[in-house]
Formats: C-alpha cells, structure tokens, sequence
RNA sequence: CGCGGGGUAGAGCAGUUUGGUAGCUCGCCAGGCUCAUAACCUGAAGGUCGGAGGUUCAAAUCCUCCUCCCGCAACCA
C-alpha cells in the first residue's frame, strides 16, 4: 500500500534491516471541528516517524482516527439538526480526506464509535475496576454550557462565556490517579527518555510532584459514549475512552500479550495540550491494566500564522487544503518539518513558506537534480562504467553513503528537523562538488573523469532521494523515477549506473511563472 | 518568594554541562561560475552574548542580585 515498499529493498540491502516493531500514533481528533493544519502537522510527523522506519526495515503500524463522542458532539448534532451517529459519520470522513491529502500511510483508522472500540475501552475499564471507585463529582456547572467551568474561570458567578455557573454535584466514577504517583516518578527516573522533548518533560514531572488527585471518568448527564461496563446511566468520561483507542488499534482486548508488546515499542506524537493526559493518565491506566507503558511520548508545538493566533476574525487561518492544492503536499510537508525544531511552536508566514519553496526545493534540491540529470542526458542518458574515483569523488561517496546512519541517529530521537538539515547538508555538498569539479569543463577535456563525476553525483542523489522519502515521498518517487532505478539493489548502483537508463528530467519543484 | 525555560548580529536560532580568539540559516554588500528551474559557489560587513556586581590570568559559559518574555500550575476530548 505503500509507495516507499518499492524502495524497502534497497534499504534493507543497504544498511542491514532491523528487524523490529515500531508503533507510531497520531493523536485521535475530536470531530467537534473540522480538521485543520495542526491536525495535518501532527499526521504528517507521525507519517513520517512511521515512514522512515519502515524504511529501516522494521514492522510498522501507524494508528490515526477521530474521537467522537462527548456532549459537544452530541450537541453539535442536535443543533444541525442530524442523527448524531450520521454527524460523526460526515465528520470523521473529513479527517479520511485529510489523511489522503497529506498523504498519510495510516495503517488503521480508528473510530472510537466503532464496536471494536466499544469492546476494548469497556475491556479496559474492566481492568481498571481495582482502581476504581463510586463517589461524587462536583463543581461549577454551566447549565447554557452544558459543562463544567474550572473554579480559575469562574468570574462574578459566570462562565468566561458569559453563562451563570451554579453548584452541582453529580455521581461518578473516579479513577485512583493518586495511587500511581510514585510509580509514575519512578518510571520518568529509568526511562529519561519517555517523554519528549526534555523540557516538557521537566513540565510533567513537576506537575506529578505537586501530588496527583483521582480523577473522574465517568458521566451521566448525557448518554453519546461508551456505556460504563455494568452500569446502567454512565458513560465514559473522554479519557478512558479516547486513550484506549490506541490499544484498540493494536487488536485489544485480544492478544493482549502482543499488544503489551508492541505497545513498549509505541511512539504517540500528541500536541502539548494533551501531554499529561498521555505522560500521566495513560501510563497510569497501563500499569493499572499490566499493559506496557509506551516508549515515547512526543509533544509536538503549536503554529500560529503571521506571529498571530490563528482565528476567522483576523483571517489568519491557515488552510492545509488550501496550500496543498496550490503548492503540493510535499512542499507542505517540507515546510511544516524544516522551518522550526520539532517540539517547538512556529510561525506559518507566507513569506517564510515561499522562502522555504523557493530557495530550498526549487534552487538547492530541484535544481542539483537538474542540473546533473541534464547533463546526463547530453551523454544519452548513460553514464559509462568508470571506477577511476579521485579524493574528491570518494568524499562525497563517503557522505552519500554515510547519510542513512545519520538520519537513523536523528530519527530515534524523532529530530524530524535535524534530519532535513542532515540531508540539506549534502545537497549544498553536492552543489559545492559541481562548481568545483566543472564538468561542463571535462565534458570537452575529459570524459572518462566526467563520468567519474556524474556517477558520484548521482550516487549522493540516490542517497538524497532516500532519506527524503519519508519526508517527501512524491518527491522521492519522482527521483527514483527519473534515474529509473526502481528494482535496483544498491550494490549495482554504488559501484556504477551503467546499466541505468536515465529519463529525461523536469524540474521537480517548477517555479511559478 | 509556586515550578520550569528563555533574553546571543536586521530576523530566526546554535554555543552555556567540561570557562580560553562569538557560530549557523535568511537578509544586506561584493566577487566567481555559466552545467542547471537567472539557479549554483566564494568572500566581506554586521554582535560591549538583557542589566549590575563577583570569582578567575581568562566568563556568552561559573556565583549573586535586578529586569523583561514565555511555558506549566488537573477534569482541558
């Protein structure tokens, strides 16, 4: 299903598979809201992590889908109005375009209003029962709201909307968080690696320090979720319900000693607003269950466009279907990845945006592919066998060849950014070679050390395209379509392209006229 | 005194752990090349490293105080 498989082989072959399981999720998204560029940012990221290890030769499953129940969803329907089930339906396909559109290699799409879900969340809560208890939930409730305000926002007896809060108590289950404290300090201890990137790490830690309070998670004022295992008026209150789609996805409440297995190996790339819930709740829900808690939790940034948040009022928005249709997914993809380190915010600019198109795509990497598969086209599209490599030549092989274990460095770090700059490093090296080498020179002088030339440079173009793919994988495909070097094993390739028949090119990222 | 991160060239950032000529990208200026999507390559200019004090032969880097900005501070799907 993949369009990077074609490429597996050579990866394989090429820095020795490693033959292990990796799981990598992307947040659910609630269907309340259509889906917009953090959804995509988050997917694109989670694509990518999934891509590459693929890449790497391991076993993959990457789970995305929407979270669909809750009362504003329920309300939202109402309003409409529409068969809330029929809403969901219409939402959750929007995000199924998203997927499409930024080119996601999902390979499960969860619904948590699928019976599946229903199956594995109510197994969990079953799991949980010892650390579960009936008691009595309590606070400041909007009634217009139909939600419970936090006691910070309440002013003058008012919601920050603007509705009247009043005391309401309401039964509840409650989930024994506070149990889990020391286990949880205990775990961030040995595994200083679970949550990411360190500083938000440092932020969890702190909060789990301050003392942890049980909390509720169950409701039963209104009925669209996932009725509570042997009761019969509540329904799960989001976090069980939302958290467990991501052992759902791996096949629970079968096989549970797979998905304990798979889910050590499991990386969630979540947005910073809802890293407790996955660096405290979720592990705690683990360990209450006897699941494994999870590799790494990733806590991407947020965007905001023009230096402004984004809102409709201002005009601000910035739509990833938009610029998809208008410069393409990959050029998106580059761009949400490469302009700022992964786990920090960013500014969306359009000036920033057409920078980044312009001078990295087009100029640096679309013109050295250009610029050396035309001239391989003047030698009729084939470069003849020539092992006669100087100094210069090997350094540049070297670099090519050495790129893969960089990236790998940087990807088990999920250092998405670092990553491009590691494959940009030898896109500028590649340009350098071309001035300093002058084959239009040896053209007419020198022929056999043009080839000697060309073959490097398609040698570390090959070893571009191939760490671009995860990244870029339209991008990718294209280049391997013009070397025409689909099927090959990288043995053939690195020694020489003499049997490699070259198409002529175009330019991959063609400027606007 | 709640906890934490940060203030480095016009912009965005690295460097601070293990003190020793201040670095990257973009922008700006000049030059080179001409194969290529007028793309590419090179060089120069530009910073008293938030402020004050201290330790030291030597501080962006260590210590103290001050100041400004930003995250987190639980029921947020």
């Amino acid at each position: 299903m993949n369009k990077s498989d074609g490429c597996r082989c050579i990866a394989t072959e090429l820095y020795g598979a490693k033959p292990s399981s990796v799981v990598v999720t992307t947040p659910i998204y609630y269907i309340n809201g259509a889906p917009h560029i953090g959804h995509a940012y988050a997917s694109i990221a989670a694509d990518v992590i999934a891509r590459f290890h693929r890449l790497d030769g391991s076993k993959v499953h990457l789970s995305t889908g929407t979270d669909e129940h809750g009362i504003k969803v329920a309300r939202s329907a109402e309003t409409i109005p529409m068969d809330v089930q029929k809403f969901a339906d219409q939402m959750s396909d929007k995000f199924r375009e998203m997927n499409r559109a930024i080119n996601l290699s999902e390979d499960d799409f969860i619904r948590t209003t699928e019976n599946r879900h229903r199956e594995s969340a109510q197994a969990l809560w079953k799991l949980l029962e010892k650390d579960i208890y009936k008691d009595t939930y309590s606070g400041w409730y909007s009634a217009r709201d139909e939600e419970y305000v936090a006691a910070e926002d309440v002013v003058d007896g008012n919601a920050p909307s603007g509705a009247p809060v009043e005391w309401m108590e309401e039964e509840s289950y409650f989930f024994r968080l506070s149990a889990y404290q020391d286990r949880l300090l205990d775990y961030y201890d040995k595994h200083p690696d679970f949550i990411a990137p360190p500083s938000r790490r440092n932020e969890v830690i702190n909060f789990v320090k301050n003392g942890l309070r049980d909390f509720s998670i169950s409701r039963n004022k209104f009925d669209w979720g996932v009725p509570v295992p042997d009761s019969n008026d509540h329904v799960m209150y989001v976090w069980i319900d939302a958290l467990a789609n991501y052992i759902t996805s791996l096949g629970f409440p079968h096989n549970r000693e797979y998905v304990s297995e798979m889910m050590a190996n499991c990386i969630h790339v979540v947005g910073k607003e809802i890293l407790r819930f996955h660096a405290v709740y979720w592990p705690a829900f683990l360990m209450s269950a006897g699941i494994s808690v999870p590799k790494r939790v990733f806590a991407h940034g947020w965007w905001v466009s023009e230096g402004q948040k984004m809102s409709k009022s201002i005009g601000n928005v910035v739509d990833p279907f938009e610029i998809i249709e208008k410069c393409g997914i990959d050029s998106l993809r580059y761009f949400l990845l490469r302009e700022i380190r992964f786990g920090e915010d960013g500014d969306f600019s359009n000036d920033a945006f057409q920078r980044r198109i312009s001078y990295d795509l087009a100029n640096d990497l679309g013109n050295l592919v250009q610029r050396v598969l035309v001239f391989i086209q003047k030698l009729d599209g084939r470069l003849s066998v020539n092992y006669d490599f100087s100094s210069e030549e090997q350094i540049l092989f070297v670099h090519a060849r050495g790129l893969w274990d960089s990236l790998r460095q940087l990807m088990e770090k999920q250092d998405l950014h670092g990553a491009l700059c590691c494959i940009w490093d030898l896109v500028s090296e590649s340009n350098k070679f071309i001035n300093d080498m002058r084959p239009w020179e040896l053209a007419r002088t020198d022929v056999r050390r043009l080839n000697a030339v060309l073959t490097t440079l398609c040698e570390s173009i090959r070893a571009i395209a191939f760490g671009l793919a995860p990244f870029m994988p339209g991008t990718a495909r294209k280049i391997f379509d013009f070397m025409n070097v689909e099927g090959k094993s990288f043995r053939e390739l690195s020694i020489n392209f003499s049997d490699v028949r070259f198409d002529p090119p175009a330019p991959l990222f063609p400027r606007e006229r």
